[in-house]
DNA sequence: GATGAATGAGATTTCATTCAT
DNA sequence: GATGAATGAAATCTCATTCAT
């Protein structure tokens, strides 16, 4: 038996990341084509492994796709959380470095596609589903209402229902991140710049679409 | 061979009508479980019809597929021009129309999931998305954008990308959708009230977030 | 019930010339792509009738195979019987008319496609195959045995195996008839003259290919 | 990935064996049944694998066709232009030859039910049909005009069409070897001694059916 | 640990046959 | 008698999973 710590680093190394190379593949795949469609040996060619070498990793199929889900995205609500704290006392500056932070650290990395899967396999994968909801779903928009919440309390946000805002604000985010992956990727579309989509939005969320006599914030 | 208008009435009937129960039955599958996961034999369970029906009418799972995306999304878009018209003079009124009536004749339909549906397939069929971005998705939001740059024009909406602000604005309508048709059907959560969420955005495109000192339409 | 007596008579043609319309079709088509390849549907259209209606005069394919085969063949014998008496005292013009013959009344009709056929599908219908072994090959065969033997029997003919002679002589003939329904059917080839092939294939028959010190017909 | 010889011996010599036992039960089965009449289930299960591996080796089934129909002729051609050489100076003892291999070669290994398959199924493979017809009958009778030509050049032979003449001496060959395929397979027939046939076959080549030594009809 | 040939259950697709009209 | 829509058994084909090497 060799003993873990005589092994050459390479290979200690090596082993170790295999199954992120994995999940990495599988994800860029599950995104592209959904789950059904995508067959194992792309994904075994796609990580440059035998598809053998998935089941050392993984016990079917399922199990890859849950991994997946499972993978990176926790991490991301730390850093959210940290972010929050930091603008305790400006909800719109929290909330801009929310829009921002969402896009560069999620949107805008190879977990962009995570919600175009989820939304495709929810109903196939109904634990799964709840796992995402309760675990990456609901504590972000947790975030997002404690920004709303404490704009409104301090009178700089109007009073809304916190709960339902959180959906329709986290929307065009989503949007951006799914239209990426759906026919900004198979169409010949003018792209989307997502600095200016986004700072379009945040204008738009912070102004409305009315011109006011007095602007709020001189 | 025999003339069309002396065959019987029930089976002609029977025999136009078919098309369409089986799309109606497909669509609703293709929504729930993503085209590869849809079995031929499911959707002709569902129409009430045996396996082999389905290619009377259909050359292929494929064929079934761009059926069931043509059809029947295109009337609704004249709809949308009439109410354009109807409020050409009222920009705020005609937002107000599209977003209820976007709800009330597509979203809120057995179409409603027709998007989710083909940001799934989008790059499985690169043909269909494209049929659908240009049949579809362009002309709905040329409409809006219509509205938009009309209130611009009018002085009643701040300037804005017109072209940006379209896809913003269509993103939580759409969220409304995907929604329902991914965790909203498979996942405890509670009911998001569509009149409410939808009030809740009006509010949110009209006002934006902030505390305006004077209200600009008194 | 309608008496057969006072049903319009061309109606009644139709009803008799029916049955022969279908194995006309059905022969075509089985010649062509063979009888598993045929489907009914083809059958039915080339003789522009419904699917239906075949089953009307036929109770599954086999039985209209069956039927195929049975049709038309017979009569032809006896012709051949007619022309063998004719040529009772000559055996060399005997067994050109046989040549002529074959292929005028078989060979060139639409039946010429029926050795082909049948050597297809011989191991697939048993029956079948030892139906037209016994009603038509033997009897055909023996019909040339016949000239064979008088051609030796009178000296005119070399002493041959008279069994093993008629398989060879009848080769070139249906090698004529399988090549026109197959290669020259498919490929561009140049046309087969069928009366130079015939013509050339008697010459070799009466004369073999060497140079005879004495020509037998100065 | 791992190099080709590093691996097992073994499989390796498995993996290279398998497309030719799969390609010989193919054959055999489809001179059987045709090729339509043929199922997949059988042909693995001849070959003793499963029905999944066939398309490890063969994208279809008409790719299969194809690989039977490729495989293992062409090297005859080789041979026999080699016997052809051997016997340049005497074209009767070469037509005997070519008799004689084209049956010890061809018509009584495997590859005899080529010849049957090739004609019930060349309508349904035309450019399968064109292959054949270019790399084998075109050449093989190339091969037998020659001989035909130096013989008459060298005055042994009547002046004959030699194109012609290359069709009508290939029949009987042809013929014995559809005729073993077809009837022979399947009804009680007295078997056909090929060599027995071959060699009256020749002897009606060579010298006709008339008696020469003396006026045939005084 | 890694491989990839082999498997077989299950998908799509075909088509002979039936039967209400 | 004639039709052709509908059927469902059986074919082709796919691919997640296994396992000998």
């Amino acid at each position: 038996m060799t003993n873990e710590a005589q092994r050459p680093a390479a290979r200690r190394r090596r082993k170790e990341a295999r199954p992120q190379e994995l999940t990495a593949a599988a994800l860029s795949l599950f995104v592209e084509k959904g789950f059904a469609a995508t067959r194992l040996d792309e994904v075994a060619a796609r990580a440059g492994v035998s598809k053998g070498t998935l089941y050392l990793y993984f016990d079917s199929k399922e199990a890859l796709f849950l991994a997946v889900i499972r993978e990176g995205i926790l991490p991301v609500l730390d850093e959210g959380r940290r972010m929050l704290a930091e603008h305790a006392d400006d909800p719109v500056a929290a909330l801009r470095a929310y829009i921002r932070g969402w896009w560069s650290m999620l949107g805008d990395t190879p977990y962009g596609g995570v919600p175009k899967l989820m939304m495709s396999e929810a109903q196939n994968f109904p634990e799964v589903a709840n796992f995402y909801l309760t675990e990456v779903i609901q504590p972000g928009r947790a975030l997002l209402q404690e920004i709303i919440e404490r704009g409104v309390a301090g009178g700089v946000f109007r009073p809304v229902d916190s709960k339902l805002i959180t959906h329709i604000l986290m929307a065009p985010m989503l949007h951006l991140a799914l239209w990426r992956h759906s026919f900004a990727a198979c169409c010949q579309v003018p792209d989307m710049q997502a600095d200016d989509y986004l700072d379009e939005y945040f204008r738009l969320l912070v102004h409305g679409l009315l011109v006011h006599d007095k602007e709020p914030n001189p």
